[in-house]
DNA sequence: GTTGTATTTGCATAGAGGCACAATTGTGCA
DNA sequence: TGCACAATTGTGCCTCTATGCAAATACAAC
């Protein structure tokens, strides 16, 4: 049973154990999140991390979560490191898992 | 908590520091929310600790965890604890978020 | 009441992860 | 080149949480 794979709801433990589902686990990743939504431009690390209380080695570390996580995305423009939220690929995922969660699950 | 209220998106700080996002964090919250899903009936503590290799505290301890971020469900019938997989209601939260950002926020 | 079983809770330990600071890397410019 | 600035990475500390075991609680049967 370890593999995991129900037969109507795909595969929950697939969606669950994602980085996608782990990135937002830490009060620090959400407040730097929040930020570069709210923003209307994209924002460089060291932007991010004056808004930050914590440390610019942290924020870049989270960050690198973040995109590892296929939350937010990153260009480098010289020296900066331009971020900004990746909305399309995220909420998919999310409907998808919802809507696979919907169609069989017990109500 | 930096009023986090995005004028378009509603609170998107809100729903992610919310324990729905926090629960599915742990690997064995995840194994145990699987098994959860894949029995066709309730399960009881003991029942889940049986295909758990954690301790049966453990396997409590995650299970009230579940509770408290609205997952799970649990019915006490005699001595034993009967948990079953909550799916409307965090299903509906997540549906809700995705529409927020998917309704407002940039391509 | 007592006994037996299921679950929860208290407590100590160990592991994972966040953090700050320092060192390193990447980039642009003189 | 050398220098300045932005970002990443190495390292050690510290906090938080998961874990196991034992004690306590909840409930049923007697």
């Amino acid at each position: 049973m370890a593999d995991a794979d129900v037969s109507c709801c795909g595969d929950p433990a697939g969606l669950l154990e994602t980085r996608l589902f782990k990135a937002p686990c830490d009060p620090t990743r959400i407040a730097i999140l929040v930020r570069l939504a709210e923003a209307v431009d994209d924002r460089t690390v060291g932007q991010i991390a004056e808004d930050s209380p914590v440390d610019t080695s942290v924020v870049s570390r989270h960050l690198a979560a973040l995109r590892d996580a296929g939350i937010v995305e990153a260009t480098r423009r010289g020296k900066e490191v331009y971020h900004r939220v990746r909305y399309r690929v995220p909420a998919a995922t999310l409907r998808a898992g919802v809507d696979a969660i919907e169609a069989c699950c017990p109500s």
